[in-house]
DNA sequence: CTGTATCCAGACGGATACTG
DNA sequence: CAGTATCCGTCTGGATACAG
């Protein structure tokens, strides 16, 4: 066939490509590092703020939601005496976690 | 252990996650598309235009270019009257596109 | 066909101050 | 500790016209 075959890269209903989607779900700047964050386990809302270096409590906060609308995070608010709110990766997330750690590994091979 | 052991999603020398930063050579919102779109095989400037549905050609060509700077692609100008120039996955590009073909796996699965 | 050059609107994220 | 509310600069990407 002289013209190319398409790939999968489109859905066939809404037209989206769903990987490109599933990016998206990402987030923006700090989506995947706070999504690669809690790969390791739960963490307080001023730990990722930390782990994240630079990010704003607005954007965490917002990224955050997103992610938990998705599906991809559980929000549990501790009810010690320093009201801290523990945020892990669903098994949703995990999965999705997964995936993106084997970019770590095509980040470290040689070009 | 009460404070959290940190994962390896911080580069000790830069500081950065090396992820965040994989993800960031995906490029913007025409990026992993583009990317995947190529996993099918080489394809020229105006197949990836219209492939790529609403992209404007100067995001396209900035886009190319920085895959191409990247090494994920190659840029292979055809000498025939039209002057096409193919663009095709590098194996790099190839195992990076790899990856990706996962989150089309991951985002049809059942949350 | 494959770009390049401007211009511009909107999204995104940072800084800061304030609240429960 | 965990947010919320504003303000505002920057960066991205779309539209359009022009060029090799």
């Amino acid at each position: 066939m002289t013209a190319h075959t398409p790939g999968p890269w489109a859905d066939p209903v809404t037209g989206v490509c769903p990987v490109a989607e599933t990016l998206r779900l990402l987030g923006g700047k700090h989506g995947p590092t706070l999504l690669h964050c809690l790969t390791g386990g739960e963490m307080h809302f001023l730990e990722l703020s930390r782990a994240l270096g630079g990010i704003s409590r607005k954007v965490l906060t917002e990224q955050l939601r997103v992610f938990e609308a998705e599906g991809l995070i559980s929000r549990t608010p501790k009810q010690d005496a320093r009201r801290r709110v523990a945020y892990a990766l669903t098994p949703r997330g995990q999965a999705l976690g997964a995936i993106i750690a084997q970019l770590y590994d095509w980040s470290t091979q040689p070009a």
